[in-house]
DNA sequence: TAGATACGGAATCCTTA
DNA sequence: AAGGATTCCGTAT
């Protein structure tokens, strides 16, 4: 039979001492599959000329027709099980023999090699085993073009306090909302709610239903190091294997050897993807990250329970309100579900999935993404790629160009930016690892791309053009398709390619390469600004890929209209001056970004020269115009609700050439009064943990130890005292350090360009008598 | 089961008076 | 006490 489906787990086992490719997944006709591939061999490479080395420390090792970046030849080298390859590799690389691609996983490389990228056709025989599906042995597979939809079945437990006994578990989604719950013999069990009298027989029912319920992922707000945690823990001791899985083999629990990365939850057949991180790797930024403040903010709509003490709080309802407590849990895992539907971050995750080729749980990582899709098209070029290695000393990476910025205030400014910079200047001037000249290995070419940083490029052969000349398209046709979820999977794809040049757990990093890119950037950019200032304009600003231009007119639509021309005039200036000095086409493309109908331009708080990377300003918007802040107080997380309030109302009135004095003084006497109390709490994230900071200590860092906080963000306020917990304060506010510190910081700036006094207006005179 | 650099500003630490 | 250097965080791109 020939079918579509869509890779869940890619994996491996050994069976009789040799590997087996896994691939868990769902098909279109929505039953699950398994491939099962035995006639892989995990392998790498190492230099043809280290063959007889390589052989004498215990590596099998064959001739092939495939060769290294720079043109030498490579062997194979073959071993029996996908974890016998890492302890070779490093036996090879301390006898001085680089290995190459020795760090590929074995399910991967099968992927990979086939060009599979999530959906792919199966075309085999096939059997139906009970809970694994439809199982083929050694069939034929290809990528295919298909867009699953996947279940997803959200999962939240409550326990006692201390975490240490289970109390009920919620399950919302695949058809069901239900809460198996503890009830010992002669307590109540409410509607809705499926009792049990013990833990053990929870845990039980929990993996019986989960398989039954069949999701392809497993969700929750913090599922991994909680939930399935303390799942996992008691099932320990209950001496239960949890099955959630399709096919045979309990939950797992692995600690990332990386100290940012979670806990990794594996589950036969299954995918677990946890909400917060699937929010955080979706870039949609909260300031708040549990599941209370998140489904206020995306459904609008919290948690049913909210109290001082919580876990307190629910073991009571536990035991005198068991209908509340029922409703309460069934509403925490109902609640992370829907935020996933609401933001599509499933979908989202799938789309990334099937661009990248990484499963569902991976698609964030930028290095294995790259991976993926490179070495996908390295292949068949008959190249290898290194292994992953030390990083060689480097020339010293250089980032974005940022412009001087003139401080002050404008009207009718136009801004211009290079749609997607760093990827068009890779598609233009070829940058790619294939492409690199390197002269240390005997490499020349007698007509090269020559990048500002000195590297050189061959001319046409670039595989990381060819991607993106896929990519560029395909994210166009999902714009004009109103598919925002693709585009925005697309876009985040692109942008990552530019960074993992730059970083060394890249086996194709070399600074040569980021710093062509950057280098190309900061040409393109000063270039542009040079032909505008020839023509007679002021360029007020720059960052990286964007230009301020004054547009010198009053008249709006006339602004508008010298922005159009002013974007389209460089293109075609820019597309003459790299086809002459390079001789590529440009795929440069600059457009006609936004019109500033007011804006500021700050000078640097202890400084007169313009700062960088602040501005503020009016833009037209539906139902009249809009200040909108960039890197300024307002839209720090680290400032108070106050100053981010007093900034905006200040500068709403600064661009509506209304009075700010009055209101000023209002918003002092009110804070000191009393009056704006809620509004005073910093909130700051803790890096490391708080003993982790011996140079100095810092407020929140303080305050952490005071309340005894190991990580997260640490609230909290000033008092006479000093800092304090937001909710533990012992001492009275320090009004006047928010007056200072945070009502004159934000003001300082305006009322300079105003021409006013600071010190009048905060009352500042008073304590010097 | 690791994208990047550039930048501003506050608080604290440290040196110099 | 003043001021420069360092540390730290969050942000822009």
């Amino acid at each position: 039979m020939i079918v579509r489906g869509f890779v869940l787990q890619p994996t491996y086992r050994v069976e009789a001492h040799r590997p087996v490719v896994h691939v868990h997944g769902r098909l279109e006709d929505g039953r699950t599959f398994l491939v099962r591939e035995h006639r892989e061999t995990p392998h790498f490479y190492v230099e043809a000329e280290d063959g007889p080395k390589a052989q004498g420390l215990g590596a099998r090792v064959a001739a092939t027709d495939q060769v290294t970046l720079t043109g030498r030849a490579v062997a194979r080298v073959d071993v029996a099980t996908p974890s016998d390859a890492p302890p070779l590799r490093d036996a090879l690389t301390a006898a001085g023999i680089p290995t190459y691609e020795a760090d590929v996983r074995f399910a991967m490389r099968y992927l990979i090699d086939r060009g599979i990228r999530g959906s792919l056709e199966i075309d085999g025989e096939a059997r139906e085993l009970p809970g694994l599906g439809v199982v083929f042995d050694d069939p034929d597979v290809r990528s295919a073009d298909w867009s699953p939809k996947l279940t997803v079945l959200s999962l939240d437990i409550e326990t006692d306090p201390t975490a240490r006994r289970l109390l009920s578990i919620a399950l919302h989604g695949c058809g069901a909302s239900e809460v198996l719950l503890l009830t010992p013999d002669g307590w109540s069990c409410p509607d809705g709610a499926l009792p049990f009298a013990t833990e053990r027989e929870l845990l039980a029912a929990f993996a019986r239903r989960v398989r039954a319920l069949d999701p392809d992922v497993l969700t929750g707000w913090n599922v991994v190091d909680f939930d399935l945690a303390v799942l996992a823990r008691l099932a320990e001791r209950h001496h239960v294997g949890l099955e959630l899985g399709r096919g045979p083999g309990t939950l797992r629990l692995r600690a990332s050897g990386y100290e940012r990365g979670a806990t990794q939850a594996t589950i036969p057949g299954r995918i677990v993807l946890d909400g917060i991180l699937l929010l955080r790797s979706s870039f949609i930024r909260m300031t708040d990250y549990g599941l209370d403040a998140v489904a206020r903010e995306v459904l609008g709509e919290g948690k049913t329970v909210v109290a001082e003490n919580k876990a307190a709080e629910i073991l009571r309802l536990f035991k005198d309100e068991r209908e509340r407590f029922v409703a309460y849990n069934r509403t925490d895992a109902r609640l992370a579900l829907e935020i996933l539907e609401k933001k599509s971050l499933v979908e989202l995750t799938v789309e990334r999935s099937r661009l990248t080729g990484l499963p569902l749980d991976r698609v964030s990582g930028s290095i294995a993404a790259f991976d993926s899709l490179y070495l996908s098209r390295l292949g068949p070029r008959r190249i290898v790629a290194p292994s992953v290695r030390a990083a060689p000393d480097a020339e010293p990476q250089e980032g974005g160009h940022v412009l001087d910025s003139l401080p002050g205030l404008y009207a009718n400014v136009v801004v211009l930016d290079f749609k997607s910079l760093y990827p068009s200047l890779i598609r233009t001037f070829e940058i790619d690892p294939v492409n690199l000249v390197r002269p240390e290995a005997g490499e020349s070419d007698p007509d090269p791309i020559l990048a500002p940083n000195g590297a050189s490029f061959r001319r046409g052969k670039a595989i990381l053009g060819a991607i993106l000349d896929e990519l560029l398209p395909q994210r166009e046709a999902a714009r004009r398709a109103g598919d925002e979820v693709k585009s925005y999977a697309i876009k985040i794809l692109m942008n990552s390619l530019y960074g993992v040049l730059g970083t060394s757990a890249c086996r194709f990093y070399d600074p040569r390469l980021a710093n062509a890119i950057t280098g190309f950037g900061r040409e393109t950019l000063l270039w542009c600004k040079a032909r505008i200032e020839a023509g007679g304009h002021r360029v007020l600003y720059g960052d990286t890929d964007s230009l301020f231009v004054e547009s010198g007119l009053d008249d709006v639509a006339a602004a508008r209209a010298f922005g159009t021309e002013l974007a389209e005039r460089l293109e075609a200036e820019l597309a003459v001056h790299v086809r002459e000095r390079w001789r590529v086409e440009s795929r440069l493309d600059p457009v006609f970004d936004r019109l500033y109908l007011r804006l500021c331009l700050p000078a640097m708080r202890h400084d007169a020269a313009g700062a960088r990377k602040r501005y503020a300003g009016l833009v037209d918007a539906p139902g009249g115009s809009r200040v909108v802040f960039t890197g300024m107080e307002a839209v720090r997380s680290d400032w108070t609700e106050l100053a981010k309030q007093v900034q905006r109302e200040l500068y709403g009135r600064l661009f509506s050439d209304r009075p700010v004095e009055s209101y000023l003084t209002d918003v002092v006497a009110r804070l000191r009064a009393g009056e704006l109390d809620d509004r005073l709490v910093y909130r700051k994230a803790l890096r490391k943990p708080p003993s982790a900071y011996t140079a100095n200590t810092p407020p929140h860092v303080s305050v952490a130890r005071q309340r005894g906080q190991e990580r997260g963000r640490v609230a909290y306020v000033i008092t006479t005292a000093g800092p304090q917990p937001a909710e533990k304060r012992r001492d009275p506010l320090d009004y006047e350090h928010y007056v200072e510190k945070q009502v004159g910081a934000v003001a300082e700036p305006v009322l300079t360009l105003l021409g006013l006094d600071l010190d009048r207006l905060l009352g500042r005179q008073l304590r010097l008598f």
